[in-house]
RNA sequence: GGCGAGGUAGCUCAGCUGGUUAGAGCGCAUGAUUCAUAAUCAUGAGGUCGCCGGUUCAAGCCCGGCUCUCGCUACCA
């Protein structure tokens, strides 16, 4: 694309089912941030906006387990989203929600432009229904026993106990989450986009026409596309989201994937409304000389490289995005962040135990970016970028240049005289440092162009240390009044440059040097600051973050580590009670394993042969994690010989080894303790 | 198991279509310096570029195999 008119910078729509935390901000919302704020400061026409994710079955599950409603689940985290960003100063233009009426009907136009189009496959299958309740029941809401691991509170789309992925037919005694209700299957309609009718046009346009995108993006879809692609269903039977905008479709919601990205459209429309241009949004979305690009982080990937622009290119209006610049996933302390174990580092907790330090979360951030793969956030890094870089390097030289002309000059930005050779080097030096920042930040490297940043703070400090202006003061002021001049000159570029990056650091800089902000073109320049200019009250920028501070924030984490400890060593309780008939109809022998092989293509499964003493039989097992082939030949092991035989990746399995399982998921066998030949009956 | 991404100095990362002694920042060591929040500046040590094999006059970069990490997926009594 040539020069754009216009762009629109979407950012992924955070989940409003709990707060945001640093994972969020160093994967998406500092990026585009700084690339928002970039191309503003280029005085381009960009818009940036983002909003809430309300919809989806998590949220209503959330509301049921709090005894509220979905909508006090989502007002709740979209008020404390919204304050985290604007208290970071990601300065979107719009920050709205799914659950907006403006929302509501431009997603449900957006379905019935599609349906009336014929752009839909219908399909009506059987689901669970919960007659109580007189409503379908989304996969989640039932639970009931897992077929493989026997556990009574597997869900009707998982089983979190053995993590299998199931589907709510193969759960054993099927109960309805709301009312505890027996469901019946009864027949439901649902809409299913033919993603496969797209797969030419996502070739031509993503394989064929943008090569140049980040290789995990690219790879993903590549993936995606060469793997076939199948119709996906756009309609839930749930009471929480935006009704399917169709005759007979009572009881059904757009699905929460098929909404969300439409929020990017009507929360532009939301901004355009407020400025009391209604109809103002149209070229942001649909003219093509605009440059569409969205933030977003690994995990969004195939929705906003397949399925999204597949529903665009579906209705006929919409542009496409130009580029789709997804990171890759922050760790915390070598973990990875978890909304449910509590690991992380939540923004409006930061916010209140560092107040004043936004940049420099916003520095240590940007420049640990998991831009290429998943990167680790540590308190020590933190404190160690933060004193060693921060405060060492920008601030320490701002103070230098500073504090040199109030003590020479009064505070006044000096004459400047003849220019030497190498001051002239340096300024050739700043010159550069435009061209370098604009095209990393154009290419979407960010920690490249963070790195550009700091190089000015260093060739400032290069420079007073190369120039020593506190010796050749005691023979030569004029010169020192041009040695200060251009340090001056570099302060000012460094507050300019800054801007994007570190916003609140830039506005306390200008308010230091006195001035207004520059033009970003202007960056560069050697003449940023006249002659006699009157500078304003230095102060310092950043502050050392002592061992004191970071021991704190990891003692927090060790506690979090240790209460997950001790909610995971918690026994699971004891199961409802049977008869002596259901426990004697279990067949449990002393067996021993004579062969095992692991099971080709599996990851976990093992091919076990056992001397039962009744027989010599074969089992599958899943424990391949945990025990080698060798480890298990040889080993006494008792076995449930009277379950049904099952087939396993076609080899069937007669029988179950029993295993101890650990509260930290380790397997042990169970095994008798003195002597006691294959076939002697266990109850 | 399949697919995708990644494995380069202690740490975080660059290395363009293969071509001189593999680079940067931070950390570390030594020296200089004192205007500055003991900050700065210079110099240096430190890498068999995950492992094995191949193509080539030449490979971190190309090809084959293996291995480890992350994600998706399959599969887990």
């Amino acid at each position: 694309m040539k020069t754009p008119k216009r762009y629109t910078i979407t950012s992924a729509l955070p989940y409003a089912n709990g707060p945001v935390h640093i994972g969020h901000l160093a994967g998406v919302y500092i990026p585009s941030d700084i690339y928002t704020r970039y191309l503003r400061a280029r005085g381009a026409d960009v818009i940036s906006v983002c909003g809430s994710d309300e919809h989806g079955v998590p949220i209503t599950i959330t509301a049921r387990r709090e005894g509220v409603t979905p909508q006090q689940v989502v007002d709740k985290y979209h008020g404390m989203i919204k304050e985290a960003f604007e208290r970071f100063g990601i300065a979107f233009d719009v920050y709205s929600r799914t659950s907006s009426p403006r929302h509501h009907r431009t997603a449900s136009d957006f379905f019935r432009r599609l349906y009336d189009q014929g752009d839909f496959i219908e399909q009506t299958t059987e689901q669970y229904y919960d007659p109580e309740a007189k409503q379908f029941l989304a996969d989640r809401y039932i639970t009931g026993t897992c077929p493989r691991c026997q556990n009574e509170r597997a869900y009707g789309d998982q089983c979190e106990k053995c993590g299998s992925t199931l589907s709510p037919t193969e759960l054993i005694d099927p109960k309805s989450a709301i009312t505890g209700a027996a469901p019946i299957l009864k027949e439901t309609k649902h809409w299913f986009l033919p993603l496969d009718r797209y797969e030419g046009f996502l070739r031509e346009w993503i394989l064929e026409g943008h090569k140049e995108w980040k290789p995990n993006v690219y790879g993903q879809c590549k993936s995606w596309i060469d793997g076939g692609l199948l119709p996906r269903a756009v309609s839930r039977d749930l009471d929480w989201g935006i009704p399917v905008p169709v005759e007979g479709a009572e009881g059904k919601v757009l699905y929460v994937w098929f909404d969300a990205p439409i929020g990017y459209i009507s929360a532009t429309q939301e901004l355009f409304e407020q400025r009391g241009d209604p109809d103002g949004w149209k070229p942001y979305w649909q003219d093509d000389e605009t440059k569409l690009v969205h933030f977003i982080g690994k995990d969004n990937i195939v929705f906003h490289c397949i399925v999204f622009p597949s529903m665009l290119k579906a209705h006929g209006d919409y542009i496409l995005p130009e580029n789709v610049p997804a990171n890759e996933f922050l760790n915390l302390e070598n973990d990875k962040i978890s909304t449910s174990r509590n690991w992380a580092v939540w923004l409006h907790e930061y916010l209140a135990e560092f107040p004043g330090k936004e940049d420099v979360l916003r520095y240590t951030l940007c420049a640990n970016a998991p831009e290429t793969k998943d990167n680790d956030f540590t308190w020590r890094d933190f404190q160690a970028r933060n004193n060693n870089e921060l405060v060492a390097i920008y601030g320490n030289f701002v103070n230098r240049a500073l504090v040199l002309t109030e003590k020479y000059f009064g505070g006044t930005v000096p004459p400047v005289g003849p220019l030497t050779e190498f001051d002239q080097q340096t300024l050739a030096e700043l010159a550069g440092c435009k061209r370098l920042i604009e095209e990393n930040l154009e290419a979407y490297r960010f920690r490249e162009a963070l790195r550009e940043l700091m190089n000015i703070a260093r060739l400032g400090n290069k420079y007073l240390a190369d120039t020593e202006p506190w010796k050749v003061a005691k023979t030569d002021l004029d010169r020192v009044a041009t040695i200060l001049h251009v340090a001056l000159q570099i302060t000012a570029n460094l507050a300019l440059a800054s801007g994007p990056f570190l916003p609140f650091t830039a506005g306390k800089l200008f308010g230091m040097l006195g001035a207004d902000k520059f033009a970003w073109d202007r960056l560069g320049a050697a003449d940023l600051l006249p002659e006699g200019h009157r500078l304003g009250t230095p102060a310092l920028l950043f502050e050392k973050i002592e061992d004191s501070v970071v021991e704190a924030q990891l003692a927090k984490l060790e506690a979090t580590k240790q209460a997950n400890q001790a909610a995971s060593a918690t026994v699971a309780p004891q199961k409802e009670t049977i008869q002596f008939d259901d426990f004697a109809k279990m067949d449990i022998r002393v067996a021993q394993v004579t062969a095992a092989e692991k099971v080709e293509k599996t990851q976990k499964l093992l091919k076990l042969t056992v001397d039962t003493g009744i027989d010599t039989r074969t089992i599958v097992s899943g424990i391949a994690e945990h025990f080698t082939p060798e480890q298990m030949v040889g080993k006494r092991v008792l076995v449930l010989v009277n379950l049904a035989p099952r087939p396993l990746k076609g080899i069937e399995s007669q029988g179950m080894i029993l295993m101890a399982e650990t509260p930290d998921g380790k397997l042990v066998i169970v095994s008798p303790d003195g002597e006691a030949p294959a076939g002697s009956i266990v109850g």
